[in-house]
DNA sequence: CAAGACAAGAGAATCGATTATCATATCTCC
DNA sequence: GGAGATATGATAATCGATTCTCTTGTCTTG
């Protein structure tokens, strides 16, 4: 058995993904490599102090993790699966909420409701 | 000292806030009180039962609190003093992020910066 | 192949948040 | 005022997520 190119199969799963993963949605697609879990916090770890991962916080999911080359996109989380999916495009009118005094610096957009899969299934 | 009525206190510290709580936030804001964590558990957990109050998840900061009778608003998240502050609007265009086949059932938008009294205070 | 450096897996340890327990305190209703 | 129901505060227990530890496996370099 390979064992020290777990991580890179580690970056691999995530970039394969269609949204951001938490560490154990990542640990559950790797079952059957034998990779552990201690080991995918390590690659995770690693990978966002390199700067190529990036942890974004979705709600109801904790923290999760993507890779940083996906510019700015925001997230769609199915309440079913609760599976959180990336979405491309972004909203118009936030300035108009900020309160006086404030700055704002970023924002996090995230729509809730039912994908794809789920909806089918139902 | 009064003990049996620590469940208003709790919720009149709740409407007076301008934003979601954390329990913890609460409970600092109970301290001279007497008030115990505990007891600040079982008035949010009671309040959301009987649907007088709501759990909100804001960034960074786990699980919050605040009345339900605020209607659809959204939160500024401070990155200096991590307070989460109510906004009043809301924005447009959501429906053009969402991907064919999701439904789309909810939302929430979270915009992160400084607030008034850490920008002044920097 | 040998030696040393590093990666990996398993499970223990830690940490924060929340919940449960228990002995009192307080209230309600007579 | 008394009995019983309920609320409270302090603290222990629990739970999940993450990190640490320790032993072993694997790779690199010569």
């Amino acid at each position: 058995m390979q064992r020290a190119n777990q991580q890179q199969t580690v970056f691999r799963a995530l970039d394969d993904a269609d949204g951001p993963l938490s560490a154990r949605e990542l640990w559950s697609r790797l079952s059957g490599t034998g990779i552990g879990l201690a080991t995918v916090y390590r690659a995770l770890q690693r990978g966002v102090e390199e700067g190529t991962l990036e942890s974004v916080e979705v709600l109801g999911g904790g923290v999760r993790y993507e890779p940083r080359d996906r510019g700015h996109h925001h997230h769609f989380l199915c309440s079913t699966c609760n599976h959180a999916f990336d979405l491309f495009g972004c909203v118009e009118g936030l300035e108009s909420l900020i309160p006086a005094g404030f700055r704002m610096t970023g924002h996090e957009v995230v729509l809730l409701g039912t994908c794809d899969a789920c909806a089918n299934a139902a």
